[in-house]
DNA sequence: CTCGAATGTCTAGCAGTGCTAGGATTCGCC
DNA sequence: GGCGAATCCTAGCACTGCTAGACATTCGAG
């Protein structure tokens, strides 16, 4: 019995070790240079051993992208609990998103530009994807009107996407990127 | 003379032949499926050849991606046309842009999506990219009221890549495509 | 009409990719 | 200590983008 558990943590722990190594090399090197002989020889392990966690490279995309999808979720929900209006807590939304790109541009490839197994919209999304929807939602809620707030929502979330790819791409003037957000705040809050 | 023109316009025949063979490949199967043989088969010529037209896959891509991005722009140009007012252009460009994105996935990611050579916002970038950026501009212009216009484009132009992708990606409730775009029309018109 | 030269094309191969079958090795248990 | 089972690795497959060097083919000059 406490053998078994012993071996279940110590898959764990492999696991976290693999999705936190991938993670960090993305980050590091982009995606191109994770490939599973390479992220096999970091974590120490053959390349098997990564198939005995994963079903392929894709799956382990996709536990970065899950993973990075939480800590989105986690830096809005700060973002908007420091601020003091709804005004506030919008604009401070969107800066969190807008950094939380421009500093793990290789996990939010992962998350939302990647195509990747993550399910989305239907019921069988992950809940770290339904938790970031909803804080999204509740700072949207008090500009959406009388429109409907999940539409609405999903036009705020495509419209700080957008930005996020262009700007991470470097197809927008980089100097302006602050004075974007603003705009977009304001057209965001003025209804 | 006359047998230098000859050949050179059998090596612009078949530089067009391999990225209009690359696109319909792509747009048919996905780029995954766009490998340096079954191109090669696909054109009747052997590698090498594509390395004589092309210094590498990546070059193919953004030959794509120049083309897609004039037939973007002259689309949106048709959809300006057609309006009688500036709200109306503002609505079939938006549409003309997202149907573009829908029914040329392949060639959007070319263009917008994928890391590529095209080299965007400075001086350098190529033609067909300052004309679309110029369409949006012209259409944008009525609605950016005090704003500089050059931002409020960019921001525009945001906002449908954001929705355009992730509408792609199906991130979005599929249901509900043309409700966004009206209700992106109306907020980016209202002010 | 012939022949050297230049141009163009292909065959064959390299290093690297994701992924996997099958054997070796280690481990816990009696 | 010895056995069964779980674990891991070596070696390899089919594929990728890309390229060196051999092979034709075509051209223009005499």
């Amino acid at each position: 019995m406490s053998v078994q558990q012993r071996r279940e943590r110590e898959r764990a722990d492999r696991r976290r070790l693999i999705v936190q190594t991938a993670r960090d090399l993305a980050e590091a090197e982009g995606w191109d240079a994770v490939t599973t002989r390479r992220l096999s020889e970091l974590v120490q392990y053959s390349q098997p051993v990564l198939y005995s966690h994963f079903k392929g490279k894709a799956a382990i995309v996709a536990a970065v992208a899950v993973e990075g999808i939480a800590d989105l979720a986690a830096a809005m929900r700060a973002a908007r609990e420091e601020a003091t209006d709804d005004v506030g807590a919008l604009r401070n939304l969107a800066r969190a998103y807008m950094e939380f790109a421009a500093r793990h541009p290789a996990a939010y490839d992962a998350m939302f530009v990647l195509p990747t197994d993550v399910t989305f919209g239907t019921g069988e999304s992950p809940q770290a994807l339904r938790d970031a929807f909803q804080e999204l939602a509740s700072v949207f809620k008090p500009f959406a009107g009388e429109h409907d707030l999940e539409t609405f929502t999903e036009l705020g979330w495509s419209w700080m996407h957008g930005l996020a790819t262009l700007t991470k791409g470097e197809r927008l003037r980089p100097e302006h990127a602050e004075s974007r957000v603003e705009l977009m705040v304001g057209m965001l809050s003025r209804d």
